[in-house]
DNA sequence: CTGAAAGCGCTAACAG
DNA sequence: CTGTTAGCGCTTTCAG
């Protein structure tokens, strides 16, 4: 049932050779090229991309891997990077780990002889050194990741300085004359304590006491700061560093009368549309997902196609972006 | 360089039998096993899933169509289905496709060759039907759509009734007494426009006068709203066919002074958990992405696997789930 | 411009 | 339990 050039060629009366350069579009004699081109449309035919991809090494299909797309940040991420790769022809395989090592794993075993590279998206997959038989999968193809660097043959890292967006932040809120300035941090990666240390340098810095708290919970953000304004009345900023927390804990501090961007300042991090939605809209630091997600694009494409073994790091900036709720 | 099973062969003196067999855990003698393991540490050596894949036809390996995985829903949706089908096995390749018909055309040109069966999700996805060139390409492959149906040997679809959702939630609204109902239709798909008639159905049975508005951008609802409360003061209920519209609908009506839940209700569509960031908390209609995801793995798999040709439809129901706004 | 033949890396009879 | 052989569907020399 299943059509392959054979059968083209056979009933084109010419070889399989021609039928190929014909699917490549190379130069066939015109009365050829009209009996090839109706047996290809006879049977609808279509060639094999394994088939080609065995044959070239390569099916022009990259992973990239994320902790979940569901979440804001990893899906600009996975949106611009598979928009990018698109126009370059490659495909771009979907690898939601949940943070989960064995996920991770499973995903790494899967898919490192199927595709021509890697991106990792936050620094939680640099979770991977300390496992070299799970490297030794990807010591071969080029790997890109965020925040992070693997130990493998060709991995280019792309640095969004996460800290000093914190920092900046704080000290942002400090020069405006706040005092009473809490942490909302989320989850324990490295990223997360990366940024928690920004926030704890800059209130250090002013002879501050430091105050964080916890949440596991992406949509946690109003729970925790219905905590944090018991323990704390006289709370004048929070800063978290996902903005979903942080609109959480816009609407907690309204809820308890506590004015934002007057009484209280917040910011968050990201800087994802979702600001826009919270009332008063979310202050937040900019951690250029688009650039940094664009760039990794651009990065792998090079380490695939022009063998590419520039491995030095390329770093990011973030940058506050000031709207109503500081 | 590159080592593939017949240097595994050579080195390991057997034949390359002997270690397809090893590395698809059939009998091997120990001593020859032995040999085998030592040879493919050595070399860090991975079997090719694309060779793999000529063979076995197939690469296990699905595509999920979406407009834009930046969008909660296609992002639950993708998320849902990946997680199930990765538990198979099988890798998700994302296309997204912006609703455009040259970007569409070109993912499934790209992908069809290559996948094992396609989801499309969303009723936009029907205009494939307009172009039987581009039906060609998966006439041959299992195919699930939700909210459409495709004109191919192989189609599965799963509705999810939005229209009778928005009907029902236009109901709930008119039962409370809500007479000024208006209603935010976002974009102008098939979807969309069936939702907006499931909301004109409701006014019209009650003799209440619908009132349309329009935006084509998901963080419009703002803006849109500011007009409509300009336009009608006394407006008492507004309704979205997207959460994010209706979040910033409400964000309109606080800063203009209407009590949301009390003097103006609002209610939102898909029930993602950005309901939760929204103050007051955003009512809305479940359209129950998770099951019908799930759904579609299933339904995807069993094509795939077990050459099910059952393509009766799979038929879901919206849920109102009521929070603060109304 | 075209065809024969080798090869991409693996699996699956088949015969031992 | 093992090796030989023939594919899977395509591209690519290399002659002609």
């Amino acid at each position: 049932m299943k059509i392959n050039i054979y059968d083209i060629a056979k009933e084109a009366d010419t070889s399989i050779s021609t039928v190929s350069r014909y699917l490549n579009n190379k130069n066939v004699r015109p009365e050829t090229k009209k009996r090839i081109e109706e047996v290809i449309a006879k049977y609808n035919y279509k060639p094999s991309a394994i088939a080609k991809g065995l044959v070239a090494h390569s099916l022009k299909t990259v992973a990239v891997f994320v902790v979940d797309i569901r979440m804001p940040h990893y899906a600009n991420a996975a949106y611009y990077i598979d928009k990018k790769l698109a126009i370059n022809g490659y495909r771009t395989i979907i690898c939601n780990t949940r943070g989960e090592l064995t996920s991770i794993v499973k995903y790494i075993e899967e898919v490192s002889s199927q595709v021509d590279g890697i991106i990792f998206i936050g620094s939680i997959f640099n979770e991977i050194n300390r496992f070299p038989d799970i490297l030794a999968n990807i010591n071969n193809i080029p790997v890109v990741i965020t925040n992070g660097k693997l130990d493998v043959n060709r991995c280019k890292p792309i640095y969004v300085d996460d800290q000093k967006g914190i920092y900046d932040a704080t000290k942002y809120l400090i020069n405006k004359g706040r005092k009473n300035i809490a942490y909302i941090q989320y989850s324990n990666n490295t990223s997360a304590l990366k940024k928690a240390e920004g926030y704890k340098q800059a209130m250090q810095e002013a002879n501050y006491a430091a105050n964080i708290y916890h949440t596991n919970d992406l949509f946690g953000g109003y729970e925790v700061t219905q905590k944090l304004i018991i323990d704390n009345k006289n709370i004048d900023g929070v800063i978290s560093g996902e903005d979903l927390i942080a609109i959480g804990a816009i609407r907690a501090l309204e809820n308890a009368g506590i004015k934002v961007g007057k009484d209280c300042d917040v910011i968050g991090f990201n800087d994802s549309r979702y600001c826009e939605l919270s009332n008063p809209t979310l202050t937040a630091i900019d951690n250029k997902i688009e650039e940094s997600s664009l760039a990794a694009a651009d990065s792998l494409k090079d380490m695939i196609e022009n063998e590419e073994t520039d491995c030095e790091p390329l770093i990011f900036n973030c940058e506050l972006k000031i709207k109503e709720s500081a």
